[in-house]
DNA sequence: CGGTCACGC
DNA sequence: GCGTGACCG
């Protein structure tokens, strides 16, 4: 039971408690080590017994429905069938393609051909990819569904005609769209879902027929679906959008390919410095409840039966088995107070449910909100109350944030190289954005101090540094553009900061006054209020000022910049009327709730509707760039792009070559997509880690 | 498995 | 506004 490598945590318990159960009959006969371990060798042997015949069954079953239906066994492809396979595919006018780990089946103009690739499934001759290889490098034009992922699994069809994957996506902008879901809706067909499949048996034990069956049913709708997309694409005038796209699914495989080193001592060292910060915080938390609870005993504001009682609600939700609590529950009856309070103090400061008992009944804090323990809450309790508590809690959240999502979670999803490979997701943002997960190093921390350690553990392999490429303000610089607002235009022709601007704009400064820090951080948040289309709610929150003066900074910056307004205005417009919006690639999003009879859906939808044409574009912009950059520096072993986070893109490049590519490169992304009204600006940034490149 | 929180642009 | 992920209950 040590080793638990390989199972998933169900399995896992569920071993668990069988053993348990073994254990307890064992226990009622009181046997010597000697004798259990002939009970075990028993078991294994019984078990490994069982396992053979279950298997040799299942084989039997598979043979015997082969044998049975004659399973359409010229449809299936062997070893020797693969030229005559690829015969056919050459006089066909088009393949679909559907594959996962078990077996592909193309469909070609003759009919369905399955290839399995799975060892166990009774055929003779196990196929490799390798030898499907000349099956791909033909002309003939394949219909696929997720050509990345096919991409990772090297199958590399030459000519992709459609992938149905990127095309439902700009047609209807689903992000968590399944297959059979798609297949559902288009065609009505109900397809036995994989997870309908899967109830019945698991995919392993799928046999031949069945796999076939779920194969084809999906290759069919590729092969009837092709054409219907790509003509649908051309009516929506999504063609030229669609065409980056596919151009950029090669893009971000190799990016995925290729990864980002990390320094792994490096972050052993971090991890064991946050390790040492989190263990002095918890003894200070736990120090201050104890001051705190002994405060209100001497002022008679707290019995020692409550205190008992406080316990109590904190053991249920810290033992979950009853037997544990039971022991709990006398300890704390038990104890006296000294005892108590020294050594049952225990609670989770990661549960907000029991750091609500903790402050608010046992240290009786004021209550700001309810019970409630966030952040808001956490900051009043320390700026108006001076609880250091609070202070300490909110830097245990930062700390452990850090430690738990980054500095652990990314050594563990290195390769042999010690490099990250992250998965980006092309259809995974109703905007057009990519998304990056397994990890997201889209969200890798720099705002504080702790957080840009994180990003001194990534780094360039010997011989080369990291070069980071981000586009100054892209998002303004295309409002700007759309908008058409003649003083944003202005400014940037003049090259000005433009959070100065807006600064000096909406507290009516003349040319020659100082702006100050805070007048601009606040121009800062404005100006990204608009953009993303902030309500007056959510700036006097954030700003914590009143609802009349977010209002009034919001009014002004209209004010002041017609075109913008002018520009939303048109775009709510374009929404109510058509349902949808577009950006400037034509790139479409869909905005539901834009004619709802509630008011606060139809002002959700509205910013989502402006914040959509910004952000898609922009986003655009950068699949734009990121696919001409390829086509330059393709087949380039001096460099190589690594990572795209939504206006910046990453490198490896060797050291001797970097000041000549960072030229290169930010002229390709300055000049690449060339706007009416702005130029697009790039900033180059350099280093040997991630943190230095900036 | 949904809610809360925290990280990025 | 748009994401991913950790953690809790």
């Amino acid at each position: 039971m040590e080793t638990t490598e390989g199972l998933d945590s169900q399995r896992q318990a569920e071993l668990e408690s069988a053993l348990e159960k073994i254990l307890k009959v064992i226990d009622t006969v009181s046997i010597t080590t000697e004798e259990f371990k002939i009970i075990e060798k028993k078991i294994g042997e019984n078990f490994s017994e069982k396992k053979k015949k279950e298997e040799k069954k299942e084989e039997d079953k598979d043979t015997e429905i082969l044998e049975k239906k004659k399973l359409k066994r010229s449809n299936i492809v062997d070893l020797d069938g693969i030229k005559k396979l690829k015969s056919e595919i050459k006089k066909s006018a088009q393949v679909a393609l559907f594959a996962n780990e078990s077996g592909i089946v193309f469909i070609t103009d003759k009919g369905s051909r399955y290839v399995s690739l799975n060892p166990s499934a009774l055929i003779t001759t196990e196929i490799t990819l390798d030898a499907l290889k000349p099956l791909f490098q033909l002309d003939t034009p394949y219909v696929v569904y997720g050509y990345k992922k096919l991409l990772k699994s090297g199958i590399d069809p030459k000519n992709i005609k459609c992938d149905i994957f990127i095309g439902n996506y700009l047609l209807t902008n689903h992000t968590k769209e399944e297959f059979e879901d798609l297949v559902m809706d288009r065609d009505g067909e109900i397809l036995k879902t994989q997870s309908e499949i899967l109830k019945e048996r698991s995919i392993k034990k799928m046999n031949l027929e069945e796999m076939h069956e779920f194969l084809e049913a999906r290759a069919k709708f590729l092969y009837r679906s092709g054409d219907k997309f790509l003509e649908e694409l051309k009516a929506d005038k999504l063609k030229k959008i669609y065409n980056i796209e596919m151009d950029l699914v090669k893009v971000l495989y190799k990016m995925e390919e290729e990864g980002i080193l990390i320094d792994l001592d490096y972050f052993k060292e971090y991890q064991a410095e946050l390790a040492v910060k989190l263990d002095e915080i918890i003894p200070q938390i736990k120090a201050e409840v104890k001051k705190g609870v002994e405060h209100n005993l001497n002022m008679m504001e707290l019995t020692e039966g409550e205190i008992r009682e406080s316990l109590l609600q904190l053991g249920k939700l810290n033992y979950k088995k009853k037997s544990e609590y039971t022991v709990y529950e006398q300890k704390i009856e038990e104890a006296d107070l000294e005892e108590l309070l020294n050594n049952q103090l225990v609670f989770n400061i990661a549960s907000p449910k029991q750091l609500g008992i903790v402050l608010f009944q046992l240290m009786k804090l004021s209550k700001v909100k309810k019970e409630s323990v966030g952040v808001e809450v956490l900051e009043v309790l320390r700026d108006r109350d001076g609880e250091m508590i609070a202070e300490n809690i909110l830097e245990y959240r930062k700390l452990a944030k850090l430690q738990s999502t980054y500095v652990e979670a990314l050594p563990k999803l290195i390769d042999e190289n010690s490099r990250l490979h992250t998965t980006f997701n092309q259809t995974g943002t109703a905007t057009g954005r990519l998304s990056s997960s397994n990890p997201n190093l889209q969200n890798i921390p720099v705002k504080t101090p702790e957080g840009i350690k994180i990003r001194q553990g990534f780094v360039a392999k010997d011989g080369y540094k990291l070069l980071a490429i981000d586009y100054s303000q892209i998002e303004l610089r295309v409002l700007a553009e759309i908008s058409k607002d003649e003083t944003l235009i202005l400014a940037y022709e003049q090259d000005k900061d433009l959070h100065d601007l807006t600064a000096r704009k909406l507290f009516s400064l003349s040319e020659d006054e100082e702006v100050s820090r805070e007048k601009r951080s606040l121009a800062k948040i404005v100006n990204f209020s608009i953009i993303y289309g902030k309500t007056a709610f959510g700036l006097s929150s954030e700003l914590k000022i009143s609802l009349g003066e977010a209002k009034e900074y919001i009014s002004r910056y209209f004010s002041q910049y017609p075109g913008v307004k002018a520009l939303e205005t048109k775009i709510i417009e374009e929404a109510k009327h058509d349902g949808f919006v577009r950006t400037l690639y034509d790139r479409k999003r869909t905005i539901d709730g834009i004619n709802s009879s509630n008011k606060n859906i139809v002002k959700q939808a509205e910013r989502m509707a402006v914040n959509s044409v910004i952000q898609g574009t922009a986003a655009d912009i950068l699949k734009i760039v990121m696919v001409e950059l390829n086509k330059k520096l393709e087949g380039r072993e001096d460099i190589k792009m690594n990572l795209q986070v939504h206006d910046e893109l990453i490198f490896e490049v060797k050291e001797e070559k970097i000041k000549e590519y960072a030229k290169l490169i930010k002229n390709i992304m300055e000049t690449t997509v060339k706007l009416d009204h702005v130029k697009l600006k790039a900033n180059v940034a350099m280093g040997y880690n991630w943190s230095e490149a900036k």
